[in-house]
DNA sequence: CTGCAACTTCAAGTGGACTTGAAGTCAAGC
DNA sequence: GCTTGACTTCAAGTCCACTTGAAGTTGCAG
């Protein structure tokens, strides 16, 4: 038994089957069914049997962690879409579009991160007040003006007068 | 003493200030020092002073987390900048070249669930074989159980709580 | 029917990045 | 010199998402 092809009648899928196809281990399947964002019958043995739906959960679950949820947010985001069948449009399309703003959101600030980086590779500094990498919170665009401290341009604050710890 | 300026003499920094300044906690940042991230002097009593370059230090470590690595992978990387000066264009100009590819990839993957994101909000699916969310298999899902806050972006409970097995 | 991989439960462990608590000490303003 | 807030150490705790281990059971091929 290879556990990775399905063979089971009804459709139905072990434990090890959904970890093969969904790319988790079988102890993450077990700890997300307690979680519940997932479920399972059983067999007169006592062994579990999902049905192939519980793959587009798994599938959903993967995409939520991936956009920044956590197992319990998306167990709440899970929650509202249809539980037996595929969701429709118009369940989906609200959670997409809210995930994508999280996700613009997030490209957003690794775009800041990366001019500000482009720009200290110009200034090579790290210690002037105005680098975005030095200054915490910032958030106003200093964007294009990082390439004022070229040359090695040091820093007003003189900084030069310390030696090392 | 509000512990937010400055007021030592020689321009050293309390625990208090520096915290207040890098916008972490002084546990934090006994934490960092304990990895070895930043170094203090200490007084005749024992209290801790840091010289200001911890700031610079800080303002990596932070940029460093954000690009998605440990505390462990910053300590290596600021072993190779100069410690006691503002890194010149030299010193920094290949670690910010290795951070925006970093940033390239990340910024990519998030694209690239954005798209697929669109498809879904089209397709209703999230079952079909073709959708790009239900297939799991289209590699480099890293983001997923990685670097997931290094945009700093809203984390689920506590601030700085991060993860990762 | 046997053998064995795959399954079962439950408790405890892991790892990263911190935080919290207890119990005590330091520094500075009055 | 007293008071008080900021500091000290060290051990232990927390959070999330799992994983590991032990000890036992199931199910299917041969």
């Amino acid at each position: 038994m290879t556990s990775t092809g399905e063979r089971l009648p009804g459709g139905e899928l072990t434990i090890g089957e959904l970890a093969a196809r969904s790319g988790l281990a079988t102890s993450a399947l077990r700890y997300y069914e307690q979680l519940e964002l997932i479920s399972s019958e059983r067999t007169a043995g006592g062994q579990r049997r999902y049905h192939r739906a519980m793959l587009r959960r798994l599938a959903f679950v993967r995409a939520a962690q991936r956009v920044g949820l956590s197992l319990d947010e998306a167990r709440e985001a899970l929650a509202r879409l249809p539980e037996n069948h595929a969701p429709k449009a118009a369940d989906w399309a609200p959670v997409a579009r809210t995930w994508q703003r999280r996700i613009d959101a997030q490209i957003a600030e690794l775009e800041l991160l990366r001019r500000k980086l482009s720009g200290c590779i110009g200034c090579g500094c790290l210690s002037l007040k105005k680098c975005g990498l030095y200054n915490p919170d910032d958030s106003a665009a200093d964007l294009g003006t990082g390439a004022r401290y070229l040359l090695g341009d040091e820093p007003p604050t003189k900084e030069g007068a310390f030696r090392r710890p």
